[in-house]
DNA sequence: TAGATTGTTAATCGATTAACAATC
DNA sequence: TAGATTGTTAATCGATTAACAATC
């Protein structure tokens, strides 16, 4: 099935799936079924079945999913089978916060290198990296092809940061900054603001 | 209108428009219209002005809307017209960052308490506060009319923990545990997780 | 075989958008 | 008034789900 037919929210959906068989091989389990994910997950098992039928068939009729099998599958999907270098844009207390998460590193993220303008945090240690300037962005990006980035940066200057990534070839963009940002449609970017959350969390009060 | 019929992906956009109109005003903007704020955002005027519609008519034919009216109508509808006291639970990396972050407290949300179960942690200073014992939970969230928490313990506990809260009261967590919640579904949960983000991004890489 | 569960179709449900009368 | 934009309707679009034949 081409990829692009399949909709972004079913997308969204997969690292979900693949989060709750880990869980599941946890407790021990080897097969599960979409009845199960679904109940877990809080989905109906129709949707899981037609979620995953966009991209083969997993399942054994009568028995379900090989919970390893279909790990593997859904970790292909995604392109995850690999490890993923990232850029860290800001060195606040955000950047040394994501600096030193280590559940990026458990799911084969790595952050390779973190940036800040400010010359008196250039040069400082930030987890196990040293903060480059700004600077040195596009020489590092294109020697080690760097696609992802993780903004951290002050809401008044992502947007000017995020136009520069993009130029320098920067593809998907987490980003943590409080704005909507303005990018080419070809740039994926995942927002990540608590605030929002909590904003439309009060609205059932 | 009856609130229950308001669709919940309605209630998510309304923050995003909330911080657009901020944004606009910080520009030295008075009024704008549903297709400046479409722009914007990467949505419909469509959309926008159906959304809005849920709740009243804010805007004005041929000119548009007053951004401080509809920003403070839509703080009214969201219930952001007040001050909200959060629990923190949670005293480790992950929580060190959120009571420092300054956010929460520009849009009026406020750490009253903070919680950690590991003895050495109990008594430690995070941000404002000192850092309490979870035996201290009941009294502190029965006292102080706590009804949100934020989640920020190892995945392994944040089921069990969230399910305290409950019982204690909470109904809207700000789940930072990758992992789904299961919840009785009058509770609220904002999931966020950058590696269910990155996961997705990396799809179209 | 009998029971269980998949993968898929068609129906349903719900969200988005085009269009425009109303009106500032 | 002429121009602009809202609020709302109806049409369209897309996502979810019920149902079941296929089959392990």
């Amino acid at each position: 099935m081409p990829q692009n037919s399949v909709p972004a929210i079913v997308i969204g959906r997969l690292p979900l799936y693949l989060r709750m068989l880990t869980f599941l091989e946890l407790e021990g389990k080897t097969i599960t079924a979409s009845q199960e994910l679904a109940e877990r997950l809080g989905f109906s098992s129709a949707q899981i079945r037609k979620d995953l039928s966009y991209f083969g068939e997993f399942g054994k009729q009568g028995t379900g999913y090989n919970i390893a099998y279909l790990q593997k599958q859904l970790r292909q999907i995604l392109k995850i089978d690999r490890t993923w270098e990232m850029a860290l844009i800001g060195a606040g207390d955000l950047g040394h916060a994501l600096a030193n998460y280590r559940g990026f590193g458990a799911q084969n993220f790595r952050i390779a290198a973190a940036f800040d303008n400010a010359p008196e945090k250039i040069g400082a240690r930030l987890g196990d990296l040293t903060v480059q300037s700004m600077d040195e962005l596009p020489s590092v990006l294109h020697e080690r092809k760097i696609q992802i980035a993780m903004l951290a940066v002050p809401a008044d200057v992502a947007q000017a940061v995020a136009g520069q990534l993009v130029e320098l070839g920067i593809r998907a963009v987490l980003n943590y900054a409080p704005i909507t940002l303005s990018l080419p449609p070809k740039v994926k970017v995942y927002y990540i603001d608590p605030v929002v959350g909590l904003q439309s969390m009060t609205y059932y009060l």
